[in-house]
DNA sequence: TCTTATAGTATACACTTGTTCACCTATTTA
DNA sequence: TAAATAGGTGAACAAGTGTATACTATAAGA
């Protein structure tokens, strides 16, 4: 990456937050305007030192400027789930407290939930009381996995170990003990693919 | 919202994935091509179908299809900051790596923007190698705020406390001194507002 | 039965857009 | 000094693109 002269600096910028709010790139004519160039082909060579320098991209076609970097913008609203209700399922609309949109890597696959967490079972994980865990939803996990797990109606975060027949959901936590579980009322909710911790005044994500 | 064919919501995932992959959207004509729609009012029918029932909106010109929920209001496009280069403004496009959608409550503000821990001076805060720190910029902070602070051009992140004249520095782990600052080099990019720890394969945000 | 919505084909047209070419002026570099 | 780079103007043109119109066909509702 080469250096940007002032100029360009300033075009690359309005061509990124042009399409950060418009979600498409601007014309050729419409940056041009945007900076009292009165005519198209002094924004397009603008472009073409940009793309040189290789800090965009050309498509075929009207307004198919790309910026080099990849932009990760899907979204899609994920559900918060509050205090767990004993015998409804976790994701029924009963137990849901509100929706936040988070871009996809955030939310990979479909069924993907919101907890806030009760508790510093997992301190030693960097999940501490009040944090916000992102949950894939799946019934299995593998050792090592960081799974919500439903004991007996109780939705508890631990991390999983198979050892043979027996399960093992390990604390993070030096002054706790390990849960053994025996094939009980024992189900996996799904496995913990974030954290996100609120550091501002209300410690809410909603 | 109202309900979508099987067709439209064929042809609303190919656009948001079109313009998730190529950072604009597509063409009328592409848009049929792909589906083996052999006139380009067959797609637009489409297109008028989703944009009245909700989905989509549309700017004027060639490719302004744009995604409803994709922009909705309460998300905001954040930077991503990649490895800070010496004198370059922090927010610079020559730092951003990337732009990830964050909901209203993870994005306060209009300076907020996205940076990846090195190292592990802020352990004991929950704060991890390779985590992401939402950053809102900011020239001040409190006693006890945790910053992200330029000392003779790096970045750090530390516990912010002013005594007096003096400010220090405090890491928020047990094998780490306090940094005293005397007024050098110094300068507070902003104050961090959340943590996002990437449990997933890549532990990466973009 | 009539109406509406969905889905598609074919043609035509106007506007947007990207691009090129010639020409101009500074500033920097070899 | 000559050459390259950066920045800009103006006009003209080809291709890409959105849209309108007319016509066909099927399925669902009132």
């Amino acid at each position: 990456m080469r250096n940007l002269t002032k100029r360009q600096s300033e075009i690359l910028s309005f061509i990124e937050e042009y399409r950060s709010i418009n979600g498409y790139p601007p014309s050729v004519r419409e940056i041009a305007k945007r900076f009292s160039i009165k005519s198209p082909s002094g924004a397009k060579k603008h472009i073409d030192a940009l793309v040189k320098k290789g800090y965009l991209k050309r498509g075929k076609g009207a307004r198919t400027i790309r910026g080099e970097r990849f932009y990760s913008d899907n979204v899609r609203m994920v559900p918060v789930i509050g205090k767990v209700a004993a015998g409804i399922p976790i994701l029924a609309v009963e137990n849901v407290i509100g929706e936040v949109p988070l871009p996809e890597k955030l939310s990979e696959g479909k069924e993907v939930f919101i907890l806030q967490i009760e508790g510093d079972s997992m301190v030693n994980a960097g999940i501490e009381n009040g944090d916000y865990i992102v949950v894939k939803g799946q019934q299995t996990a593998e050792n090592g996995d960081i799974v919500v797990a439903i004991i007996d109606g109780d939705a508890t975060v631990k991390r999983f170990f198979r050892k043979g027949k027996t399960i093992i959901l390990q604390p993070e936590n030096e002054n706790m003990k390990p849960i053994e579980v025996k094939r009980g009322d024992f189900t996996i909710a799904g496995k913990v693919i974030s954290v996100i911790k609120m550091l501002n005044g209300k410690h809410s994500i909603l």
